[in-house]
DNA sequence: TATTTACGTGAACGTTTGTTCATGTAAATA
DNA sequence: TATTTACATGAACAAACGTTCACGTAAATA
């Protein structure tokens, strides 16, 4: 591990459990035990930093959903390989998965706004899916709008619990739980 | 309206924009084209302001959650009620609804702790609702904890999506909409 | 009328913030 | 060996922050 990425890696830890603003350059060298002077050797800017983490998190998103969305399988089985993409996230990088969630409205324009709207894009490609499967009769005919915040908000509970006490399931367990709520409800029959 | 509400008013939607630690006294200030000191009138601290914003909001919880457990009806009538609280308070109180999921953070101990553990009966109670169902027969039986997080994590949707473009539909029709995911899912049968 | 209360003002305070600077050292590269 | 590169240092900067101060005004209260 290069010094670089060991105070990535500090920085990120950091960030999450103080939020982003209340994370002085002065708390990252303590922890570092470095001078404060030291850490513009890694970065231009702390703003960068932020931009570096979220654009980074978000192209993997992007990614992820754009091979699913290509590919030849039933709009149910390519809701649920989102569902197992964003656990397979929550497990492999919950602190970036948190920034995305919490810390993303610390970015000034005009990274701001690109933000927000690659993560429009994503909601839309994620709506896409839900609507082919509403016009093949797969899903219940709802509200479109709804129905993808509400599913998507469903998998926000994994960045939320996970990072106050992490879940002790595995990944595969926790899709089977999800799924069975996602897509048959909680009502018994 | 007195100054005193109009202050309050302000600040709420000033933090709502920016977030707590961005909106400064002086930016308080000069959108009630007042001068900063006149702020001190009104408060003892930028902190205070957040405590109170937050408890009260978190108060109309729990008295709104406390009726309904106590009431004498179905696991599945709580439920829908505790659907209804959530979307009602997002149409009559959207900004503090904003900061009860985003700004808590900024809260300092001991508050910090205090509103914590608030939060935590507040998702005990909503638990209790639904392992009650589960015990019954009424709902499926998942994992208890991922069941009530999913279950919150979905009617945090109201907040998200309400802040960034309101929604159009009434209330009634949103509940409908919501119900029908939560009890029986995206699945068409 | 006298006095309290509510509201308003502008300057100043002490601290903390991100960032830069000039300078230094030790290792990799040429 | 000479020179570039990566990392390190401590002091200093200007800006922004929450908060306080002494003072002023006008209306409500006694």
């Amino acid at each position: 591990m290069t010094k670089k990425e060991r105070f990535l890696a500090v920085s990120l830890k950091l960030i999450n459990e103080k939020g982003f603003k209340a994370t002085t350059i002065r708390d990252i060298a303590s922890s570092l035990n470095c001078e404060v002077a030291n850490i513009y050797n890694y970065i231009d800017s702390k703003q960068s930093l932020l931009e570096t983490y979220l654009f980074g998190i978000s192209n993997e998103f992007h990614s992820a959903v754009d091979t699913i969305i290509d590919s030849n399988i039933s709009s149910e089985k390519k809701l649920r390989l989102i569902i197992r993409t964003h656990i397979d996230l929550m497990v492999k990088k919950p602190y970036e998965l948190a920034l995305l969630v919490n810390e993303w409205r610390n970015l000034k324009e005009p990274k701001l706004g690109t933000f927000v709207a690659e993560r429009n894009t994503y909601e839309d490609k994620v709506k896409t899916v839900i609507k082919q499967g509403m016009e093949q009769g797969v899903f219940k005919v709802l509200d479109l709008e709804i129905a993808t915040f509400t599913f998507l908000s469903t998998l926000r509970w994994l960045h939320d619990k996970n990072s106050e006490h992490p879940v002790q399931m595995n990944p595969i367990e926790i899709e089977r739980q999800i799924s069975t709520f996602v897509f048959s409800g909680i009502s018994k029959k």
